[in-house]
DNA sequence: AAGGTTAATGTAATCGTTTACGTTATGAAT
DNA sequence: ATTCATAACGTAAACGATTACATTAACCTT
């Protein structure tokens, strides 16, 4: 591999003209400029960034982290980091913490070790104190959850906001026993989600069952079996909310398994807007977030404090947007 | 941050003690062990990766390229890839080559600046030549597609076989009049499933219509264009095989928009067996690929590679599954 | 012509490891 | 007691870039 030396020794300057030539374009004389230009093409010499990363203690690499790579959403906002990073001159390492044994060993280690310059961190699954310390000493910004009051800089939607609209939909076109079906996860977005649906409830003049609400996998299969499980308990309900698309379309297939038409004896939501949601039958009601701003966002949060630019920074609540389309039944 | 140096101080040996000790379980006397050791707890200290990396020149990290992060059967390849990478202690950067304005340069960038040992290549779109111009230089693993008689080391299913299989189930319950849905994008992997697509009906006996074949996006949205282009020709058709599970739900949905039954008026295949296969309305008779399997051989092979235990290797051809569902209506 | 400013370039230290090579201590073998 | 092998450890040279500091050359200014 040929190194700055040798494209040195070629154009007859020093190692330190190289490198300023390469680095700063108004550097030096135009002949000298030519010569090492020349130098670098007929080598193809390739800096060796380990090296460079290593003086200068800079990678110009963010890490996203997260939870799964199987979300639609996750990636909308993952390929909008990177279309952003790239603008700024940035590489982006995913880390998908799925099967992970601790994620949070996964988050410093990186960053510990310096082969990144900040952290990402879609949908956070670590205890609060955890990330506060993280944050403390490295860039770190989270996207799509965050906890409350807490200062580490964040981009998402009001899940519980979201969530209380599209259970406001539910009820404003006749629905009253209304369930839920969410994760099992402790996340935050989904305790989010459940408190949104309990409002509109609550505000509807209709009392919250404990009885309609189940928890599972957050995947299809997990709605699947919640739906079932739902069915099993005999209990009534003519509609029901998911916090997520996936576990929507799980819950939908176990209803038509039965014979039951979705929306016209039991209306169903979901959240995210997949990029299945239109496609499924029938098309989902559900909550779009605003994927590809989410990312650049929280690249550029990200960016400004690797640039020491700003350390703390309040959360960027980003507008969501009420998607109705047939698997919640009529509109008025 | 604590360097090795701060460690070796407070022990009260030498940096190359340190690094001995931390590198090989078996070396130094116990006290000396002991004493390093609780230097390293007390100082936290964290080799710096990339000084080792530069020290030793490898970085135990393999890249894994990837046309785009929203196939599903691509990050289940990923994940696998993940796993099994690290249970050898590597760590798997993945790039994302969607929108990327030159995967060609990205793919020899990362490698050639020295980032990474090795490269994956899932489902590979760069030319021929220039594929074993890289794998002529560096370590390079192709998986889900290669070229033919090609000996850059490649994990895959026989596509062509696969698609001829699905074909022929259609022929056998009665089909006569098969479409083909496929990606306009020139993937060897679509070739194949078009031309298995076509053994299979001239096999059976029915003459290859090219006016039933039609090329789009490879996405849900394709798949729906594509069928509605096909509805709208006015020719008659009675079953759609798709080269992909995502066409075959945008082409399902197209028909049913049309009020079309699917399988009853018209079946349709799908490729892959995506999460949502068994879920979609009708589930989709579809191809399974081993996704865990390709991903886990994939990394051993280039791990191989890396230790520079072999160069080239021939194809490893994978067991495919047709999973027969409700899309392509009744078997026999 | 002397002094001063600036541009162009070179020298060598530096980033934080690993490791080849050299030295010393230890103990076994003769 | 001498020799020899081996284990334990230290010294210092890499790895390949960037950059602070020093130097020289060139060009003004008066």
């Amino acid at each position: 591999m040929t190194k700055i030396s040798d494209v040195a020794k070629l154009a007859g300057v020093s190692t330190a003209t190289v490198s300023r030539i390469l680095s700063n374009p108004s550097w030096g004389k135009p002949e000298t400029r030519e010569n090492v230009l020349a130098a670098v093409k007929e080598l193809r010499y390739k800096p060796n960034a380990l090296a460079r990363q290593l003086r200068t203690q800079e990678t110009h690499t963010v890490i996203v982290i997260t939870p799964n790579l199987s979300n639609d959403l996750f990636h909308k906002i993952i390929h909008s980091i990177e279309q952003e990073a790239a603008a700024h001159g940035y590489h982006v390492l995913v880390a998908d913490a799925e099967g992970q044994p601790s994620v949070e060993e996964y988050y410093l280690n990186a960053i510990q070790q310096r082969q990144v310059d900040g952290i990402i961190s879609i949908s956070a699954s670590a205890a609060r104190h955890l990330l506060e310390k993280i944050a403390d000493h490295y860039p770190l910004v989270l996207v799509v959850q965050s906890y409350e009051e807490c200062n580490i800089p964040s981009v998402k939607i009001d899940n519980r906001a979201a969530s209380e609209a599209i259970t406001k939909h539910l009820i404003r076109i006749g629905h009253r026993k209304i369930a839920h079906i969410t994760s099992s996860s402790d996340l935050l977005l989904y305790q989010e989600r459940l408190s949104g649906y309990e409002k509109a409830l609550r505000d509807g003049g209709i009392p919250v069952d404990p009885d309609l609400i189940y928890r599972g996998k957050g995947s299809m299969d997990g709605g699947f079996e919640q739906m079932n499980a739902l069915l099993a308990s005999g209990k009534k309900f003519d509609a029901v909310t998911c916090a997520g698309d996936t576990i929507a379309i799980g819950a939908i297939a176990a209803l038509k398994a039965r014979g039951i038409r979705v929306p016209q004896e039991c209306a169903v939501t979901g959240f995210d807007d997949i990029e299945i949601a239109p496609y499924f039958d029938p098309p989902l009601t559900t909550i779009r977030q605003p994927a590809e701003q989410m990312g650049q966002i929280a690249f550029l949060k990200l960016f400004s404090m690797i640039k020491k630019e700003k350390k703390y920074d309040s959360p960027t609540y980003l507008p969501y947007e009420l998607v109705i389309r047939k698997s919640c039944g009529h509109l008025l």
